[in-house]
Formats: C-alpha cells, sequence, structure tokens
DNA sequence: CTCAGTGCAAACCGTTTGCAGAACG
DNA sequence: CGTTCTGCAAACGGTTTGCACTGAG
C-alpha cells in the first residue's frame, strides 16, 4: 500500500496474474482494458465464494469503488465468454458467478435446502455417464450440470425435517 | 364427444385418471376443484413435452378455453406441490413442466446446444454418486437436476460446429 | 482523435400480486 | 353465504438496452 506508485494503469504488471489473464483476453478480442473491468475480475478471483451481481456490487462498494450494475453485468459477460469464470443458477432467481481458477477444476454442487450453503464435490462417475451418453444416443456432451439438493450435515445434526405436502407415489393410489 | 352430458362440472367420473388424481390433491388440502385447474392439468398431463407457460396458454387457447396466465401460474404451483409436476429450468429465462406419471419415473435430461432439443435419459451412476456423497460429506440428498449440454446426434450429422472463443487451459499459460 | 466503454435510467420479460367480481362447497 | 378462485392489470426483480458522456488506444 505505501509503495504502489498510485498508477491508475489498468492490469499491468502489478496485477495479479489471473487479472492479467483476463487482460490478455480483452487485448486478444480487441478490447480495451479499463479499469472498471479490472475491478471487477479482481472482485471475482479474489473470492472463493460463488458471488451474485450483489454480492459483487456491495464488495466494490466496500473498496470504494463505484460501478453501475451494467458494468458489473457487461464484464460478467466477458468473463464467462473468456471461461474464466463459471454462471451459476441455484434456482433462486438471480446468477452466481465463480471463477475457474481454483484447485477444483471440474466440480459439482450440493445445495442445502435448508441453509444454502454450496458445497463441492468431484465425481468421477459423471465422465462415465458422459461416456454412455455418447455410446447410447449419439450425444456429444459439452458441458453439464448436477446439482444435488438436500439438507446439509450442519441443518441435519440441528434437527431440520423436511415437510412433504404431495401426494406419496402417486401411480400407484389410482 | 356425442355422448358426453354436457357437464361443466370438474374432474369427476369422466375425467382420466391423472386428472382425477390432482382433485384428489385438491380435496385432500380443502382446495376447490375448479374447471380452469382441471384445463390446466389436463394439458400438462396429456402432453409428453417440457411445456413453458406460454405453450400451456397456447394449447388452452386451441381447445377454446380462454384462461389468464395468473391462473396458469397458481395451478402449475398446485401441481408442482402435489408433485405431480415437476419443474425444470433449462436456462432459456423461463420455466418448463412436465407431469411425472411417465414410464420414465426418475430421470435426467440431455439437451442440444444447437436445437434446444430434450432427449431424456436414466441413470443409475447417479444413485452411487448420491450414496458416496451421503457417506462422503454427510449430506442427505433429496433432489438432484443433471443436465448434459451438448449436441445431439442430427446436429452432429448436419455438420454443426461449436465455436470456442475462450481462453484455453487458462491456467497454464499465466 | 476515434471508437468502444461507462453510467444512468428506462425498457424488458417472466413471474407475482392486489383487487373487484365470479364460483365452489 | 362465506371463502377461495379468477382475470385483469399493475407491480416486481433480475437483467438488458439506449443514449449522452467519458476514457482507452
Amino acid at each position: 500500500m505505501t509503495e504502489t506508485p498510485k498508477a491508475a494503469s489498468p492490469i499491468e504488471e502489478g496485477s495479479p496474474p489471473f487479472i492479467r489473464l483476463f487482460g490478455r483476453y480483452l487485448r486478444d478480442q480487441g478490447l480495451p482494458v479499463t479499469s472498471q473491468r479490472e475491478a471487477v475480475a479482481k472482485v471475482v478471483f479474489t473470492s472463493e465464494e460463488h458471488l451474485s451481481v450483489d454480492d459483487i456490487e456491495h464488495a466494490l462498494r466496500l473498496s470504494g469503488e463505484r460501478i453501475g450494475k451494467a458494468t458489473i453485468y457487461r464484464t460478467l459477460d466477458l468473463l464467462v465468454r473468456s471461461r474464466l469464470v463459471e454462471e451459476h443458477d441455484f434456482g433462486e432467481g438471480f446468477k452466481r458467478y465463480e471463477h475457474r481458477l481454483s484447485n477444483q477444476p471440474v466440480h459439482e454442487h450440493l445445495i442445502c435446502v435448508e441453509c444454502a450453503t454450496v458445497t463441492e464435490f468431484e465425481s468421477d462417475e459423471l465422465y462415465r455417464i458422459e461416456n454412455r451418453v455418447r455410446g447410447e444416443h449419439g450425444f456429444m456432451p459439452v458441458r453439464h450440470r448436477l446439482e444435488i439438493y438436500g439438507l446439509c450435515r450442519s441443518c441435519q445434526e440441528a434437527g431440520v425435517q423436511l415437510t412433504t405436502e404431495g401426494l406419496i407415489c402417486p401411480i400407484e393410489i389410482i
């Protein structure tokens, strides 16, 4: 903080590697590298959470940046296109974003329906599923989405019960 | 059509079994059984597609029914609660609905990113995944969502290519 | 200097809600 | 007959877009 030479210059030597990657992408595409884009990228790459746009806006505000929502959306679009960031929809009515530079290159999500905590896990079985699908259906998988909803350990230990109001085994009782 | 005794009466003897099931659910819940609810249920149970609300509205219009969108949404909510119908979000910006009275009780979806065709497939591997997750993470699965996006056979045969614009293997090139 | 980016506010669009009148039970 | 439903239209909320201004290259 004391030796940083002021530098309003965006995405240059001082930047962390993942942000430089985004700069590379932008240059590759012939797009300007702006301080706003850097700021949004920094928030996303710095966090290990699944961030909503509001989360990102809030984080930016905390660090003194004042960036419009539209710019955040537009930058996220670029980040997703660059494949540095992944977009998720956990059925909350809005999207979440997660950078792809973690130690878990490919992973799926466990989502607690009680406390909304998201846990990540890996699954080789999915490769088997994709191979099977390729063979049996002639379908070429490109990407997938596997989310398992249920109760996380701590909610179970807290004694949370799930209520079922629907018809049970409807087929049988016709 | 000729012998039907006019009957504006909703969800009674003449109705197909799955619609009677919905009537049973409504009565169990102490809710009125209305002709609108019957009409919406009939459209959903009659189709083997993944219907959007617009699809349903359109089908109702074709059969002469004039039912407001709000009522369709409200009825779908009841159908989902009753567990007779499943709600899907294939990332199109709106929901789709599919009844659960088919021959494939539990199935996953293959979604063609080119032509948007949805194919269903079953996967025992998923049970294995859920069991593993139960053991390794203490997570109790309740429901899941597995969607594989890619190219269906006919789009591949039609020579469709997917364009990749993002950075390839970003981690390596820092 | 030029072209794209930014910020604001308005538009969008699927979905939800409030309310007066109609229907179920 | 009271309670719930229906239909309309307005509200909602996340996301997108149009446009004048700013800034990157």
